[in-house]
DNA sequence: AATTCATTTCGATATTTGGTGAAATGTCGT
DNA sequence: ACGACATTTCACCAAATATCGAAATGAATT
């Protein structure tokens, strides 16, 4: 990920709705959400929401796709991904320093229970 | 981190000159660099370079610290450690599934030879 | 206390961003 | 083809952000 992805995506969730609206499209997995129920829940106008979801996917933080009448977001992982991953080598001291809330490098404790696709 | 502050960390981060005098302090490691110094290899003017060190200071990304005439500044590891975790904890899917950068948890590979400063 | 250096503060201005409601678009069911 | 529904586009406005240069502040040197 080049710097100038990454600030996009930076700038994409560096605000209340935004970030709002993408931690429930990670929560809700690959499926994503359309549009009407996301307004719905952060309580904001729909043109509001398009807005706000076009900037997110502007940045390739999300993804858009046509069911019917209705139109499903979801969150891209991998640009997800991508930005953490340009976080934690550009901007936490060289390679690692930065790193508690992921390493599981100690050899026991592997915390792969969260397998929940809702 | 509250998602707040994790707001202003991110909306310190989205922007050219910021990113990269960041980065430019990471690198730098703890003590950090003299204002003039920094606003030099960015090319950008002082009181320009005053104000984006501002936001990233009352973002808590960045302190500062007087020496003779000198204002230096440097980055706050401890408040990017918590914004990595902040997204890796509620942007990436529960509490795994975007940790890549940082789990050398497989044997083999372990790629810390990018030290390019770009 | 006067000069110089490093940095910040201030004021003006251009640009971008965010919010709102009304109209337009696209899709479905009939 | 028509009407209902989901969402976007548009036009407008207010507020925040970015940039610049000039002046002000704080600290060192003489």
């Amino acid at each position: 990920m080049k710097a100038t992805e990454t600030i996009a995506a930076l700038g994409a969730l560096a605000h209340d709705t935004r970030l709002e609206a993408f931690r429930l499209l990670v929560q809700r997995g690959p499926d994503g959400l359309p549009a009407g129920v996301i307004a719905d829940r952060l309580k904001v106008l729909p043109s509001s929401l398009t807005f706000h979801l076009q900037q997110l996917a502007h940045a390739g933080l999300v993804t858009q796709r046509r069911v019917g009448r209705q139109l499903f977001y979801a969150a891209d992982f991998n640009a997800m991904n991508g930005l953490v991953a340009y976080l934690t080598e550009n901007c936490c001291g060289g390679t690692a320093s930065c790193a508690p809330a992921c390493a599981p490098a100690e050899t026991g404790k592997a915390r792969k229970s969260d397998r929940r696709s809702a």
